[in-house]
DNA sequence: GAAGCATGTAAGTAATCACTTACTACGGAG
DNA sequence: CTCCGTAGTAAGTGATTACTTACATGCTTC
């Protein structure tokens, strides 16, 4: 099939990406992963950091489009919350490697490309807004209320790959969704 | 004075390692950021894991005693919360380079030295065991509570570093404090 | 004021890194 | 059958890394 052997370089790599890091993994131990040698990253990719913005590009933005039309089929905050939890928990379940993956790099060489553009931060910042104009979310910096509800949700994440809380998110979505709201609802 | 070069050297890696990660940091890096040449870094440290467990170590427990600390001069797990959050805040706005360092080396080399250890999530841990068991806190699966109220304290810090939230944090502290507590209250 | 120790430097060193090169195998098109 | 482009390998390459060594400097102590 078409580019199986760069599938498996993307999925080697977001797996000890993960469990290491970018700047932690080798070009080598990526390759062996994947059953290949060093050479043949250089037949898919320009280079290591071609790697990583390629998983990158192909998961951050078409994951915000995700979570923005799962906002899209609810209807008020409250609701769009929910559903956007759920996506969230959903995505984490899924391959918790990648969302890790992600999670990281969006702290580390992928942060000028992240921003500006419609991440999965400015889903939840568009659905803050909307919910104070409609009265339901309190009046309060839409940016810190957004981060709030950010950390609110993504910790339990972060918890989970530690130990910390016990999969599969999906079973605590709606309980954090509202815990969420709780902290922001006016 | 005692350790001049070995303080200048350590702060000079939290600021490098805030900025580029700790992978990213070159020993040659750190020491010219000191004003020493590398071999000064060895006349201090067994290495470069050596000066990272160090800075790690001469922090993070402190941090977490001078949180407990700080819950303690609380009455009730509502003011508790809302003098541990001053205090992060504070330490936040105190040095940022520190707490990022701080919270990328716990997910880092550091993560298996910081479980078990009275670190900051045991000591929100504890006060949100003592405010179930005084009926104040909603009765939900503690280790989640405290991944909530975690999330909701913290990403306005990591926020803040992208510029998402304007500092100083302890401007804040009390607004992230209740829309925290209203995420668990019972 | 000499000895000894702590602290620094300059110039390495071996290992490792991302990446390159020269070559092979092979499947499909003409 | 013969090309030829794709995809892979084995064996490098130079640059960079953390760390070491040999030596200089100066402070303290007796």
């Amino acid at each position: 099939m078409a580019g199986s052997t760069k599938d498996s370089l993307m999925q080697a790599a977001v797996r000890l990406f993960a469990a290491k890091g970018i700047d932690g993994t080798t070009t080598r131990e990526i390759a062996a992963a994947a059953g290949v040698t060093e050479g043949a990253i250089y037949r898919h990719f320009v280079g290591k950091e071609a790697l990583v913005e390629e998983i990158f590009h192909r998961h951050y933005l078409p994951f915000a489009a995700e979570l923005d039309a799962a906002r899209g089929t609810a209807e008020g905050a409250e609701a769009e919350l929910r559903a956007v939890v759920r996506r969230v928990y959903a995505a984490f379940d899924r391959d918790r490697d990648l969302f890790a993956f992600l999670l990281l790099a969006q702290h580390g060489p992928m942060r000028r490309i992240a921003d500006g553009a419609a991440t999965p931060v400015r889903v939840i910042e568009k659905l803050v807004r909307a919910g104070q104009r409609a009265g339901t979310i309190r009046r309060m910096d839409a940016r810190l209320a957004t981060q709030i509800v950010l950390g609110a949700v993504l910790q339990p994440a972060t918890g989970s790959l530690y130990g910390e809380v016990s999969p599969p998110l999906i079973a605590i979505a709606d309980q954090v969704a509202e815990a969420a709201w709780r902290a922001i609802a006016g």
